[in-house]
DNA sequence: TATATTTTTGGGAACATTCCCAAAATACTG
DNA sequence: CAGTATTTTGGGAATGTTCCCAAAAATATA
């Protein structure tokens, strides 16, 4: 009596019909009497009666859940993206479990076999910097569990993927750089295993060298962005015997810290050193200089990333090829770089 | 074939055994030949075989799941409590699915309804400001599923719950900016709805009083949480015939946007108006100035909120008395109160 | 009114697993 | 070696739902 949950048939044995019957009214099937359904709906609403999804699941294979992996979810960035995609994700019936690998490739595969077991029916995922293994995704598309990538993308799976012009947007921010007058602009990037971080790198490069402007290896960081690190190495890049003028960073957590040791040692931004971040995260507009950053549509990338996953999903027998959608970036101009 | 999952049927009729010997030897039960139990584990390694939660559950009654839900996640207090609460209940063998309610009632409703469809063993909640009716949660209560209150607690349910001591808090907040000199204090409070509203609200006036400070109605504004509305009551508070020399707001986004509010309109700080916000945001080290604020133990407060759920958990038969678990706060003094 | 047609209902199987009880196989004891 | 105790295995029920097919009831048609 206490812990019994109200289940189909207890509602049939109360108004005398079949489980079938009552199973009809509540899933509103048409072959059944009006008068009927009313009667099963009213008593389902008075009993509180909830059908168990998980009999339904085992009987479909369906859980009608997706599971979001994310790297960590302390910056503004992630959080977003997972309130797009849940959006389009709840409007089309679907549960979403989150899960945050925190950055470690341990924690990725142990997370990756807890959804595995929860039988989600679908994956968004964005790796942690760890990973450069992708056998643990793999599994899912084994299985027929179709996989989307989203932020940080990797080639060697053909799987959907939603990632911005990283590139472009890098190029731009360089070039904005070399118009306000700066020729030794550093980049404190990110780790070689995100795609993200190669394309940033590369629109640096390409931006330089078409404006005629040759690269210096030395004032190129990669670094894993563990925020301490940073702080090392711009202090690095400081100490130079001739220091950078401009400094583009690979996100803005990273440039804010560039910008806290900048001023700690009192050099006036932007006239002796100009910073540029990626990603406008909302205290980019609130610290003293506002950053200018690389914005990204950032709840669009979960939105597009969920709905190329419904893309999947909606095909019965055959899976559809493999979409890509890059976003563009916008440049957001503030006080770090100009007066 | 292609959409066949591996059962232990399989298995069983691969090595010629029955289901129940299989389950045995995957389940580790004693009773299974050694050479047996062998068999059956290299077959399933070799079959990629993975149990099937969802048989499971639907027979145990139990999803070794727990609900979070949340009613916004862009400030960074709520996913640092999700993380403390996700570790602790991750070592406990707990899944766990998260909801965000938007600050909306419907919302939370409709998450409500989603929670207990997919049978969670336990939810652990922050209600939105809407919310003044607690039917849904209730609902849980009655069939036997605990619900334990964080953050933003209810006197109407006798249930665990975890909170900081928003009393003290305040108090110490509001006696802090006394003791710096300031006598027309301002309160931007948040909506009444909320118990740590009132607590704070309470700290306040008792702080006041305690030093002989009257209370001028006037300066103490409940207001939405809408960061756009904080905007304009500041504005209103500066615009009185007799402004006041401190503010102290209900949290860090409110503070901060105050802060925006008297640097836009040329006001120096701490000296003509002092600020002091509530939590202890990342943003607020690194605006400027710094913004002086009472910090709570973020994570502390979803590991705790995880571990009274636990207990409630452990307890076959009866659940346990609930428990409440009040956080100690502290003030961090920065230069929006001191030069 | 009898028959055909349609609507409405009921009875099982199926999903994957665990658990209880009984049966079979093995080991132990006198 | 028979009898008993123990270990190991198998069979079936149970979990809550949907779906298919057949049965019953209601309605239409001749």
């Amino acid at each position: 009596m206490k812990n019994h949950q109200i289940t189909i048939i207890d509602i049939a044995n109360t108004l005398n019909l079949s489980k079938s019957t009552v199973s009809r009214a509540l899933t509103g099937h048409p072959n059944v009497k009006l008068k009927t359904r009313e009667r099963v709906l009213e008593l389902a609403a008075e009993l509180d009666y909830q059908r168990n999804q998980l009999a339904i699941s085992l009987l479909t294979n369906r859980t009608q859940t997706i599971g979001i992996m994310v790297p960590e979810f302390l910056s503004s960035f992630f959080p977003k993206v997972i309130i797009g995609a849940q959006d389009v994700l709840a409007q089309a019936g679907y549960n979403v479990v989150i899960c945050h690998s925190n950055e470690s490739y341990e924690t990725e595969i142990s997370n990756t076999k807890l959804l595995l077991a929860s039988r989600v029916d679908g994956i968004l995922v964005s790796h942690t910097k760890e990973t450069r293994n992708f056998e643990h995704f793999k599994i899912f598309e084994r299985k027929g569990i179709p996989v989307v990538f989203f932020n940080r993308i990797v080639d060697e799976m053909s799987v959907s993927k939603v990632a911005v012009d990283d590139y472009e947007g890098a190029y731009q921010a360089v070039e904005h750089l070399i118009k306000t007058g700066k020729r030794r602009i550093a980049h404190l990037a990110g780790p070689d295993s995100l795609q993200n971080s190669r394309s940033r790198l590369n629109g640096y490069r390409d931006a330089l060298t078409n404006h005629q402007i040759p690269i210096d290896p030395s004032l190129i960081i990669s670094y894993d962005l563990t925020l301490d690190k940073a702080n090392i190495y711009v202090n690095h890049l400081l100490n130079l015997p001739q220091p950078p003028d401009a400094l583009f960073a690979i996100n803005d957590p990273t440039a804010i810290e560039a910008l806290k040791v900048i001023k700690s040692r009192g050099l006036r931004i932007p006239e002796e050193i100009a910073i540029v971040g990626f990603s406008d995260d909302p205290i980019s507009a609130l610290i003293e200089p506002g950053l200018t950053t690389v914005s990204q549509p950032v709840d669009e990338i979960g939105r597009q990333a969920a709905r190329l996953l419904l893309n999947q999903l909606a095909a019965e027998d055959e899976r559809p090829e493999p979409e890509l959608v890059v976003l563009p970036t916008r440049l957001i101009v503030r006080g770090s770089t100009m007066a």
